[in-house]
DNA sequence: TTGTATGCGTTATCAA
DNA sequence: TTGATAACGCATACAA
């Protein structure tokens, strides 16, 4: 396994001028540069980059920190992330969590030990002061609103998403409006709840705490969202389902069940994923792909901004 | 930014101690061991692993090759890989291809520069022969039956499957069967086409080029599928849809449009995801996160070994 | 335009 | 049980 300083020696310079060519820097004379390059052909050399991370104390690589690609919000944000990360000679490490601690704070780790230059999680659940301590071994950035905190961070704001659509629902006449979410726990939820408890002391609506129908996140959560509602005594007349995914799920449940969408039950989805369109799911989209674009920039340029991204309503069949 | 050398400073010994106390190696007293401990304390020391990869040779990071992460099978496999990859101390290097060679390529780069210890290929578009000229720098493993050949692979009998898929429809009394796919190219692809002809050849049926539906991936794929073959004069009778995502878009599709399943339209999708479940779709099951265990472990295992998993038709009720 | 010398932070070898 | 020293392979300040 060759080395630059065996290529200097075969190319009769050395290694500094080795590097240069191999780094395409200038003040390098024709003829030694052909020396060179004569050398790495021969000897069929290649770059150890390991040496070149620790020389320069940098990986062009970035941590990924995401609960389960296998969720279309997530691989989609990873999409973005990626795309971008591409056309800046980026490579991602994948962290998948399942949500768990351990994991997130190993993603850290990797930022301390300069393993990757720079994280972004796309959802968390360690404490904001932990990421926080890890700021000065390299940029970390975020998908929630966290103004005024050292790190930046690209988000929908949650809070308004979810208090306009509820105003929206209320406006079509409905009174008794239920959700389903991820999970309860996490910045954004929380921001949803409290979108949902003031839009019903607004309205002076009584608050149902079972009309929050927690860890929904895939297709067949569809089932379990229907068969709890089922057994209320006042069923909600709509929901707001954060993730098109779910939406899904439930509208071809309700299909099996035979209850009318949306005259029995109304739905909004989130995301506006092309499954949205193809059921014909009102939803709200949300800008997974340039969201994770700006992530990824926000990463390697390092300044600390805070981004919010607007949203679209998208009106179709289930409202 | 403490180092060892600063370490062995501080604790009065030699880097090599320190070295010895960091990775639990014996023949440290316990008095030296302490004086060092109390040093990483004091002086908030970690590993620059990056100088560990550069001695070693080795990185503990494994790169995964697919086209797209946020497709259902793909997302599946990968979980898969990641799960062991988690419990091998693995981390995990993302090369979305988007089927473009170039970047294929690049990973092939990445285990010759040494960033990578080994690779995973999920799917490829790049030349068998490229890829076995890379064997010298690290294991790489395929998602294809290659035996004979110098890689590893865990694979599913394609040709096998289809065909007795096929034969399956046949023996349901279907004549006019069709198949959506992904992408023509591919070694999958082409097993596929194979069993198809000689399925044909078998029950001396006419070969109808038009039955065969490419770029297949989606949900939304489904409307495509559909609308093509309104187009047809004598439509087929029953699809082989190799992935449910797409099955369960044509199901939506069909009910949208009043085609009958099974009687109008017969459907077996492939994966058995939650969504064909759901949607009580006849699919042939992928055992994924096998799949992904098992190239796990043939990519750190480093012996060639060319695994064949086997599938299961599960019943449902699109045929 | 070129080269020398040193640093990057570990691990591994070998002698003591 | 310990430590000096040599890798590992590249980048770069500085001198020429």
């Amino acid at each position: 396994m060759t080395n630059i300083k065996d290529l200097a020696k075969m190319a009769g310079v050395s290694v500094t001028t080795v590097s240069r060519v191999l780094n395409n820097h200038p003040y390098v004379s024709e003829e030694k540069k052909n020396a060179v390059l004569e050398a790495i052909k021969v000897s069929n050399y290649f770059k150890n980059i390991n040496a070149v991370h620790l020389s320069k104390g940098k990986t062009q690589l970035m941590g990924v920190v995401l609960p389960f690609s296998d969720h279309p919000y997530f691989a989609q944000l990873l999409k973005g992330i990626a795309k971008q990360a591409l056309e800046n000679n980026y490579k991602l490490v994948l962290i998948q969590t399942d949500y768990m601690e351990r994991r997130e704070l190993e993603a850290l780790q990797m930022l301390k030990q300069k393993q990757i230059d720079s994280l972004i999680i796309c959802s968390r659940t360690c404490d904001l002061s932990t990421i926080e301590e890890h700021l000065q071994f390299g940029s970390i950035v975020l998908c929630e609103n966290i103004k005024g905190k050292k790190a930046s961070s690209t988000f929908v704001n949650q809070y308004k998403v979810f208090f306009d659509a509820l105003e929206y629902l209320y406006h079509k006449g409905h009174k008794k409006i239920g959700y389903c979410i991820g999970r309860k726990s996490g910045a954004n939820s929380h921001n949803r709840e409290l979108a949902y408890r003031e839009f019903h002391e607004k309205y002076s609506l009584p608050y149902h705490p079972e009309y929050i129908i927690d860890k929904c996140l895939y297709f067949e959560d569809g089932d379990k969202v229907i068969n709890q509602i089922n057994k209320l005594d006042k069923p909600p007349s709509a929901l707001l389902v954060t993730s098109d995914q779910v939406a899904a799920g439930i509208v071809i449940c309700c299909q099996k069940q035979h209850i009318s969408i949306p005259d029995e039950m109304a739905i909004i989805g989130f995301d506006n994923e092309p499954i949205a369109k193809m059921m014909n799911i009102t939803t709200i989209e949300i800008p997974l792909l340039e969201m994770g674009k700006n992530l990824f920039l926000q990463a390697v340029n390092g300044d600390i901004t805070n981004k919010e991204l607007s949203v679209k309503l998208i009106e179709r069949g289930t409202v």
